[in-house]
DNA sequence: GAACTTCATGGGAACGTTACCACGACGAAA
DNA sequence: TTTCGTCGTGGTAACGTTCCCATGAAGTTC
């Protein structure tokens, strides 16, 4: 077999064995027409003899193209960005690109080395949360990108990828309404936060599309933890409720904590208090009882943000936002008050 | 400024701009002695202006480094692995490396694709979770490289990091004993999996130690899933238990399973049955109990990787094991039916 | 003051590829 | 026979760095 141990084979070694020029074998392996039956023969035994494998490098040098795309999300430990670095990884792969990933941690000055060792590495394109709330120049970013996420809404006029917020509210309030809590507590994340807004207002539309008054609904309010959820539940559970007693958590973190907080009060969760959450992460399966829950496409995401990128860097370029839609998952945590389940009881099913 | 849009500054740019030639630049920005100060001052001006950066395939294509690591691990989605490449990566960053993330599904076709992108990326070098139990030659892999996890007990003088699974059990068999659970029952992994036979022999190594006949102990097993541990769990309540009823169990997934599954039974954790884990999962901070369990140490992996694999590309290579220690985490799944907590009780404290 | 060292700089080759142009051979149309 | 396109092929110039060698100026030693 004779593969070089040392040296890597390149073009010119396979070239030599094969007896042809070195244009010849880029011809072959670039699958153009026009080789003749032996030369082809020739060049893929000699190929398959030394082992070859391109050089990236040099490619990506001569072609302009690294065959590298690079996504900066918050944290990759965090399960619902290992989705979309999953979605995006998977994607890439399928067209023979590799990706780099990094985490920025929510810190602007973090995000800003990555992307200079993304500008570096001369990668085709980049996949970005933005954490950073105004960059120079979105022009001069120095290649293609896609932003990603809630905050990618600071931009506009910007192609970015994200879920549909407004369509994952209705998903909730329908089942809320259908299980007989037609007028659910919120519990909410802080006021800085994009994604609040968004969550209140499509609240509020489905109530005023069933000619609730939103202003009925109680509300409490605190940041995207465990802790958080617990203390807003403490503070929800003092206050007057009317009606069935459900809450729609706008964060799954918060959901369990909330959960928690029913159980420290010596109340059921779901036959008290009904939980629905909001995200879809793992350890939602896991509670007792299981989180009821919207689920964020985060596979989608990244997948639909690579391939918005491979058309933005083929030229086919858009300027738009694209929501995909989230999806209800159903573990334990809404009791069903309905008068339907009333009434099924009632009959003994 | 005048920062050229269309194409990106070269080396050469920046030269005309300061009035120098390439070589300069390249030794300004190398750090290198022997510039006047005049030269560096007109360099790094002119460096500013143009926004230079530099082009890494470029300078991989002519040193021979391309500033890439490759990581391939089963899952970046799994949140163990996740805080793995979590580890690697930041580490890597300091070293102005940027990391190619795959993720092979326990699948050696896929394994091997990422191992010729990573080939072809010309990577400094990788870190391999290894899924297939054969390669062709560890010594053709084409790069320098480092063994992650259990599964590189495979090979032997390779080097590798993983985590120490025997001062692991001594852990928790060490607490077990302090809250009165002198032999706890065991779950298991299934028999394939080369960490159990290392977890079971550890076991039994601790047991002898302190006199107590290591069959004894109840054994179960399943795999390494929620259901697993539910089922084997159920198989558990239906024997015959001797003393204190408390499971040591090999997964945190398991071990969240085998807490539903008391549940079902209508018992009690950790009033009627106490469990303690194995992994260290986010999720088993969200149970109710919460799970008491023993941390693996995946960051620190990752880290410990990175440098060793940074030692070898430096010729500083070694051929040895790496086993780096677990962490006990006390959440609420293990009671303490000690003498010494009965006595507490007893005072009234 | 000649010979030698040190310093600051410039010039050119090389890394491995691809894109382009040029060339000879061959068959078809004039 | 001449002219022309087509096919298969080889040669060469980039791409942007770094590394090595050459060069001249200035300072040092005998």
């Amino acid at each position: 077999m004779n593969i070089p141990t040392g040296r890597r084979a390149t073009i010119i070694d396979v070239a030599k064995r094969a007896g042809v020029s070195k244009s010849t074998v880029a011809r072959v392996l670039g699958g153009s027409a026009n080789i003749s039956e032996e030369a082809r023969d020739r060049v893929l035994k000699a190929v398959a003899a030394t082992g070859y494998e391109p050089n990236q490098l040099a490619v990506g040098m001569r072609s302009g193209r690294s065959g590298l795309l690079g996504i900066v999300i918050p944290d990759i430990t965090n399960p619902f960005w290992a989705e979309v670095a999953r979605g995006a990884q998977d994607r890439a792969a399928k067209d023979d690109i590799s990706l780099l990933i990094f985490s920025s941690d929510w810190d602007a000055h973090k995000e800003a080395t990555h992307l200079r060792a993304l500008r570096r590495a001369r990668v085709d394109g980049a996949i970005i949360n933005p954490v950073a709330d105004n960059f120079d120049d979105l022009d001069r970013f120095g290649m293609p990108f896609v932003f990603i996420g809630s905050s990618a809404e600071r931009f506009p006029d910007t192609l970015s990828v994200g879920s549909n917020i407004a369509q994952a509210v209705r998903l909730g309030m329908d089942i809320l309404v259908e299980r007989g809590h037609p007028a659910p507590a919120l519990m909410l994340g802080p006021r800085s936060r994009l994604a609040r807004a968004r969550f209140l207002r499509a609240v509020h539309e489905h109530c005023i599309a069933r000619d609730v008054d939103p202003e009925v609904l109680l509300v409490e309010e605190s940041d995207y933890t465990v802790e958080g959820g617990r203390s807003a539940m403490a503070r929800l559970l003092t206050r007057q409720w009317r009606g069935s007693r459900a809450v729609f958590v706008a964060n799954d973190l918060m959901a369990l904590g909330a959960m928690m907080a029913v159980r420290e009060a010596g109340l059921r969760c779901p036959e008290d208090i009904s939980i629905l959450g909001f995200d879809g992460i793992p350890a939602g399966a896991f509670s007792w009882p299981g989180l009821t829950t919207i689920e964020k496409p985060g596979r989608q995401i990244g997948v639909r943000a690579v391939e918005c990128l491979l058309d933005q860097i083929a030229g086919r370029h858009q300027r738009e936002r694209i929501y995909l839609p989230c999806r209800l998952v159903e573990r334990g945590s809404l009791a069903d008050v309905s008068e339907a389940a009333t009434v099924r009881v009632a009959a003994g099913r």
